[in-house]
DNA sequence: CTGATGTCCGACCGAACCAGTCCAGTTTAC
DNA sequence: GTAAACTGGACTGGTTCGGTCGGACATCAG
């Protein structure tokens, strides 16, 4: 129902803490599996993943570790999503994939695609480094009581 | 990820197909599934959550059948969401649901939640009304780019 | 009034997906 | 050479989701 998996979750945990400026710009996964205490080899794997989808780099070796691939600024959530889950997709299909059975006879695709590029632009609106930002201090004059209409 | 549920998905099929001006402003779950090429049951079971969130309004009896419980543009897809898949949230955690383990460390909630606000926002703006028109005629002035903020 | 019909309703089940685990292999620093 | 770290794949258990079943209820014909 429109959430996102552990593993963008703990991707994003960590791609903070890369982004937090500190005296060291890199850290193991064992490092950091251990500062939020969740399981260092499914970590591992989502590091992996982020590698492959090149948002972080990796050194291998002894004093090896993991390090932003770009600055935070310049990476978005969706780039976290997309390197994990794949493609952002709302509904069932999408421009290059028909399968659905009420392709032909469903009418309410475009209105639904045009609500997934809304979302995409609010998620590509927001950086890791803006994630950096300890105790949120309210950089807007809108705080979290804007729910709802 | 992100992604909405098949049911959802039915569900807002269905809304429009009763919010489009016509003859009857009811119809059957059997005429509905007929006209989509959509299991009946499992639309019936849609349905029928739809009526317990107070969306629709249904008719027992053998001319029975489904109709909306207050005008199609006071319907929004959040509402939609909530009564077929429980309450909207990004994030395994919640105001009301702090089980996840790594709470107390996690430092990302709050602009996560934010981010959550943000897309149920985006996603009130649009009412089933806006769904029944078809064809969506004009791409409308501000395309995607209307990225409020 | 009574039976037949067609509808809604709640409980049930199998399959797909995802979080989590394990292990063998490769690379680099010391 | 050895230890520490990353890489890649295969495997499993649990939960959720899509889909199915029989029963309850209201309407209408006679
Ligand atoms: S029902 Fe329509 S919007 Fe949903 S997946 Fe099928 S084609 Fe896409
Ligand atoms: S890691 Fe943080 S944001 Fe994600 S579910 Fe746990 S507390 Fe919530």
């Amino acid at each position: 129902m429109l959430r996102l998996s552990k593993k963008a979750d703990y991707a994003l945990l960590a791609l903070r803490h890369l982004a937090v400026p500190g005296p060291r710009a890199t850290a193991s996964a064992r490092e950091l599996a251990e500062s939020y205490d969740l399981p260092p080899e499914l970590l591992a794997k989502v590091l992996q993943q982020l590698v492959r989808g090149g948002l972080l780099s990796s050194q291998q070796g002894i004093r090896g570790g993991y390090g932003l691939a770009r600055p935070a600024a310049e990476i978005t959530v969706v780039d976290v999503i997309e390197a994990i889950d794949g493609p952002m997709t709302v509904t069932a299909c999408s421009e290059s994939d028909h399968s659905c059975d009420q392709y032909t006879k469903c009418n309410i695709r475009d209105p639904l695609w045009k609500l997934k590029d809304r979302i995409v632009a609010a998620l590509s609106a927001t950086t890791v480094a803006e994630l950096a930002i300890d105790l949120v201090p309210a950089p807007e004059s809108i705080p979290v009581s804007l729910v709802r209409r």
